[in-house]
DNA sequence: CAATTTTTTGGAAACGCTTCCATTGAATAA
DNA sequence: TTATTCAATGGAAGCGTTTCCAAAAAATTG
């Protein structure tokens, strides 16, 4: 008799030193889980989990206590277990190339304005070759770490967008196209067209052309819509256009500025340059300026995209629509979120002529030789 | 004998009829899993998860078996169920006021760069107000989504420093500090120093400052730290500073012009005025042009930051190592995850002078009343 | 009041992985 | 040969949820 009381007494503290163990293993780390805070409200798991999720069907009084014990406990329940099952993450994927560009950035703007309305997290895939785009091209889909998919200026493959679409991995294209995916681009021929077509109005007969390089494969459709808007802006004067007034460069400063400097030593000048970006436009400045030739007095410049840089340095320029490319992007990605078997679409957008104080009509005296 | 065949078969169709289903139903949303690999492979879970992991222990025969099965089959481990058990996501947050400013974009680029060295995942939690804040504060230590957590430019309670370290949340602070966390601090009470000395040794007497307002409680420290410097600068020269030359405004262009206008627009108008940042030096200049003050000639304009567009348009300035700033912390995080009892640091990083094209020394015929 | 319908509730199963222990097979020692 | 050791392997348990079904409780009906 005795000897089973001590026994059982035995038993008992030996559950008690495992249990201290455990709690002090698992303190600070661990956090209080649903069956935490089933047991203290004296409901099933069930009823909490219903109450978490705002389902109908329970009784107010039944949702008051566990209401309260979990903010006694301050429970949050676990993300991670909760996605897994429902497979909703509550966060979208932005793929997007060199994302602390300013174009990005303006639309990332845009794509941020929208994600807090709805209040979803953000997670950036940076891309910045081509072997990171493939490689969150063809994994990103098989990820189950968001809802849905915004690539940004990024062309994309049939192969890879029919992965996206097979694996049932929402995906929104923004400036870039595919027909299995919907799109949403800017009609940069015709923007490309407004400017030249400007540039003509004003009695500029003599136009370089600064068009970025495709780097990698990104953006490669972009030179391109760039380059025709502007044969069909001489088309429409009935004009020619010399090849040779085209220089390819990055499409950054820098390449800018060396395009530029080509242009400008040549011994029959033009006297207009459009830049085929903004950042390509300052470093025609750049040039003008280290050639000692007056912007816009001999010289018109003209940009394109309307980054923040374009307004503070007075560059007249094409405007493209980013923040709402942005905005837009992440609405539609979330009606197709909601509603999967929604048909792929094809979204336009336009562009918007801006002229500052860097373009002006030729002067009379012109540097023709 | 006959009806028992026959009630096989039956059975056996019934069960093709229903695969038939579950495979129909499941396309296209279900992945493989480690089982289907397991099976095609003829081993067991275990093996595979210890071949995904590249845990030793098995033998390379078996090792070639499952990789092949595992490329033949595309399979990819799903992450959520993974990080749920060891707890590791594989991606880390970056808390950041308003983050596409070109500031914050700039540190974004140290973050972007180091992250993708050690390729992590970037998740950005944007704040825009303080309400978001204490959101992502109150939220963030309990949330299992990232690994570990930098805030950028936002000061943090003790109670909330104290929140993370308990909840086993690694966090490391840039631009702003705590006791409790691993903070990056700039020394901006000496750039600003520099700043003024550099204006005072130029010759300049009459400075005025465009100060920062404190948004919300963001930044509390950085306006204040701008003119600590500044005093202690005139402290040096034995000169006072009238406290009627400060004018306090947005962190922006606007904020700086409108300040800027108060400021010239007195009868005694300065000759020199130093911006709390790089965009409200931006507005000082628009203000300047608006007014027809020619810069530097008749009005020197020192900025703060060192952001990209303080190059493009010139303007002197006290560069921050913000790239640095970004990537650093991520390192730091680094080590603090691989090693969590590490104490916490304080690192202290310098800025520099850039002096450009709008300072230059006072003229003689100064505007005095 | 009993029978029936409706509202609440509890908790097992499942999600796809890692961990860990038991088991197998092979290699070594006696 | 048999006993002993160690490397390789299989798979159950468990992570913290949601989903779903059966059971209990409450409300309604005749």
């Amino acid at each position: 008799m005795l000897c089973s009381t001590i026994s059982v007494l035995l038993d008992l503290w030996k559950r008690f030193q495992t249990e201290q163990f455990n709690w002090k293993q698992r303190r600070g780390k661990m956090a209080t889980t649903i069956h935490d805070v089933a047991r203290a409200a004296e409901v099933g798991i069930g009823t909490v989990s219903r109450v978490i999720n705002n389902y109908p069907g329970v009784k107010p009084a039944t949702r008051e206590k566990v209401l309260a014990t979990i903010a006694q406990l301050n429970y949050k329940p676990n993300a991670l277990a909760r996605s897994m099952i429902s497979k909703r993450t509550n966060s979208i994927g932005v793929v997007v190339p060199f994302f602390t560009r300013p174009f990005n950035i303006e639309m990332l703007r845009g794509v941020e304005a929208e994600l807090a309305r709805v209040n979803k997290d953000l997670v950036i895939y940076n891309v910045d070759n081509d072997n990171k785009r493939d490689h969150y091209f063809s994994e990103l889909p098989m990820r189950d770490r968001v809802d849905g998919l915004l690539i940004l200026s990024l062309p994309i493959s049939d192969t890879y967008a029919q992965n996206f679409k097979q694996a049932g991995m929402q995906v929104v294209l923004v400036d870039s196209y595919s027909p299995y995916l919907t799109s949403l681009v800017v009609d940069n021929v015709t923007g490309s067209y407004h400017a030249v077509k400007f540039l003509l109005e004003q009695g500029h007969r003599s136009i370089g052309f600064v068009n970025g390089i495709t780097e990698g494969s990104f953006k490669f459709n972009q030179a391109n819509d760039r380059l025709i808007g502007l044969h069909r802006a001489f088309g429409d004067f009935g004009l020619p256009f010399e090849p040779e007034m085209v220089v390819t460069n990055e499409w950054n400063r820098q390449g800018g500025r060396e395009a530029a400097l080509k242009l400008l030593k040549r011994s029959y000048r033009p006297t207009a340059i459009f830049a085929a970006s903004d950042m390509q436009a300052v470093g025609v400045l750049e040039a003008a300026r280290a050639l000692d030739i007056q912007v816009p007095e001999e010289l018109s410049v003209m940009g394109y995209d309307g980054i923040e840089v374009s307004e503070l340095l007075g560059i007249s320029t094409i405007q493209q629509p980013m923040r709402q490319m942005g905005s837009s992007g992440i609405s539609k990605l979330i009606e197709h979120s909601e509603n999967p078997s929604k048909l792929p679409e094809l979204i336009r957008l336009d562009t918007t002529l801006i002229t500052r104080r860097t373009t002006a009509k030729p002067c009379a005296k012109d540097h023709h030789s």
